[in-house]
RNA sequence: CGGGGCGUGGCGCAGUCUGGUAGCGCAUCUGCUUUGGGAGCAGAGAGUCGGAGGUUCAAAUCCUCUCGCCCCGACCA
């Protein structure tokens, strides 16, 4: 019952002084934009929810600001349950407090920076650790105020490099941070587990299809992180997931397990020989003129380490991992050598860098150490070895997992084998520990009267872009598709021709809808039926209810689910309860409704 | 930051090579007809051709410099 009346106030509230098409901004277009290359962005454009305003930055038109503002009151209500509170901090922080933790030195040009009319520094903020630390550090003072979790959502800038993809990777997005503070590791990894919770119940909730995954904790630091990915075809991310246990990572950070060791059948011990390979550069190159198989060749990359120069080995049909080479190397930059580089070091030009006799440390993925009678470059203009031996011929400073995973790989855990997914990343979470805390002194005094960092973690979900991928996952070839606890609004009501009697009924609906507590979009327009169908295609609100001459003659209305499109016609008398049952019963089918 | 492309009524584009009255489709407005999958006819309004210099009798068009946007790559929530 509590219930009913809550949505009651909330449809009163969405309804506001009319939720009449006539009298909305709802800006549809018939026509693709050009400048579109995903079809979220497509679709939030044609549909009217967003507008660019410049290159990454956005207008909320009416209805795309209510698909932000559901997907705000999920995460909010979620946070609140799981003990967190809700804070705002400024758009607009000092340059000290970046100086602080050092990132002002180390974030680079993606940090947006500027001057106030003193000629003081300031940026505007991308993530909130340092204003959130500085907070805590000055009003915390006792391992009796802690545990503390806080949270905001707000927009954050970030300078991309490439802005593109509309919300998917904006400059200016919404954002909802936590930050949680704790006495000690344990008590931190109890808040990082309460919040990997809440974060699968947020998405449930959303209803969107996701996996959370093991991620590479990146710039932000720390030693542990999740990503959650909505899955889509289209998403930018690849992951992988284990067909026989419950591990899933980034492809970045996937543990492969290493290749069984191989029978001494399969290990000929032949000579290395030099062979003559004029023009061949590429893996493919070289496998086609001597007429091996792509795997039977050692890829040697020369990489710049923290400015020194390095050979990494993969098999000739594996790709290094950069990502997982500098967690390896325990280094802070991993880049690709120049040419020159390449050049200086191998005495060959790109193209026939090998391992033998290369007077640089070499690491190798744990494939290449086995490897027999395979082939790699000479450090020699138009030549190759054959006949290598890894463990013969090279001598490898370290062996490791180096490679980005594939389908079909070993899974680290189990020894099953991966699947792979394309996801979009709407959410992370970190466990920070004391990287920002230690430099930043946000101490407590500790039971045993003695100073203690505190341990932190920090939680990040991006709003607009989750509204995109839940596009991506949910629509058709006529237009969105959303997930009913996000949609705009819930019922979208079009009264289909001039007559009298059709408005008269419509207009009769609408508030007999609104009464139920339904959410209701009221198409009034004085347009075609055509025009009225594509549009509600086009938003794509869960539920269609049609008023037109011949129904109403016959006394009923025409009802359909935007997803299945399976059209019935419900008496006048009882649509408006037919909706809200409708409505309940796919609420339901969310976590949402599963005992707290 | 490297490479490529584009800036012309609100939107999408043609015109630029070869300088000579700025055009098309959609949208908008008016009228009439039409009303179950983006209607028809008739009429109308709307553009400093991204900006600044220059060449020329004459520049959307040629030259120089700028600004913005998009794509590919490197980088990232």
């Amino acid at each position: 019952m509590w219930r009913r009346a809550r949505l009651e106030r909330c449809a009163r509230r969405a309804e506001g002084p009319s939720m009449r098409y006539s009298k909305m901004l709802i800006p549809t277009v018939k026509e693709v934009p050009a400048d579109a290359q995903v079809i979220s962005h497509v679709l939030m454009l044609r549909a009217g929810l967003i507008r660019k305003v410049a290159a990454g930055i956005y207008n909320y038109l009416p209805l795309g600001l209510r698909v932000l503002r559901k997907i705000e009151q999920i995460i909010r209500e979620e946070m609140v349950r799981a003990g967190a509170q809700e804070l705002l901090m400024p758009a607009v922080n000092p340059a000290e407090l970046w100086q602080e933790s050092g990132r002002w030195y180390k974030y680079g040009p993606e940090l947006l920076r500027f001057k106030d009319r003193k000629g003081a520094d300031y940026c505007v903020g991308p993530t909130h650790e340092e204003v959130i630390t500085a907070l805590v550090r000055g009003e915390v003072r006792s391992y009796k105020e802690l545990p503390l979790n806080l949270f905001q959502i707000q927009s954050k800038f970030r300078d991309e490099v490439r802005p593109r993809f509309g919300l998917m990777r904006a400059r200016e997005f919404i954002m909802k941070d936590a930050y949680s503070f704790d006495v000690d590791e344990k008590a931190a990894a109890v808040c990082y587990e309460g919040m990997y919770r809440t974060y699968c119940r947020i998405f449930d909730r959303c209803g969107l299809r996701f996996r959370a995954v093991e991620a590479d904790t990146g710039n932000i630091g720390g030693n542990r992180s999740h990503e959650f990915q909505v899955l889509a075809e289209s998403g930018e991310d690849a992951i992988v997931a284990c067909s026989q246990c419950s591990y899933a990572a980034n492809v970045e950070k996937a543990a492969i397990g290493a290749p069984p060791v191989a029978p001494a059948a399969s290990r000929p011990d032949i000579p290395l020989q030099k062979v003559a390979t004029p023009g061949q550069r590429t893996i493919d190159e070289v496998a086609s003129f001597l007429k091996v198989e792509p795997q039977q060749i050692v890829k040697s990359l020369i990489y710049l380490v923290d400015g020194k120069p390095l050979a990494a080995l993969c098999r000739g049909d594996h790709e290094i991992n950069e990502v997982k080479l500098r967690a390896h190397l325990r280094a802070d930059e991993v880049m690709l050598a120049d040419d020159a580089t390449i050049e200086q070091t191998t005495h060959a030009p790109c193209g026939f860098a090998g391992p033998v006799g290369l007077d640089l440390p070499i690491v190798a993925d744990q494939a290449v150490a086995q490897m027999f009678g395979a082939v790699c470059g000479a450090n020699e203009k138009d030549m190759h070895f054959t006949g290598l031996a890894v463990p013969r011929d090279v001598k490898l400073q370290s062996i490791g997992d180096l490679r980005t995973a594939r389908a079909g790989d070993t899974c680290g855990r189990c020894g099953g084998s991966f699947e792979l997914h394309r996801g979009v990343e709407v959410g992370q979470v970190f466990f920070l520990g004391t990287k920002y805390a230690a430099p930043m002194k946000c101490v407590y005094l500790g039971e045993d009267g003695k100073e203690h960092p505190m341990v932190m973690g920090c939680y990040g979900i991006g709003v607009g872009r989750t509204a995109a991928a839940a596009i991506e996952q949910n629509h058709d070839d006529d237009g969105i598709i959303w997930p009913l606890p996000i949609a705009p609004c819930q019922v979208h009501l079009l009264s289909l021709g001039p007559q009298p009697e059709v408005v008269q009924v419509a207009d009769r609906l609408y508030h007999e809808l609104l009464e139920h507590g339904v959410e209701v979009l009221y198409d009034d327009r004085s347009e075609r039926p055509g025009v009225k169908f594509k549009d509600a295609d086009l938003l794509g609100i869960p539920f269609r209810i049609a008023i037109g001459g011949k129904g109403v003659a016959g006394g009923y209305a025409e009802w359909r689910p935007r997803r299945d499109r399976q059209t019935v016609n419900v008496p006048l008398a009882v649509i408006a309860s037919h909706a809200r049952a409708a409505i309940d019963s796919e609420m339901r089918r969310t976590p949402a409704e599963i005992a707290p």
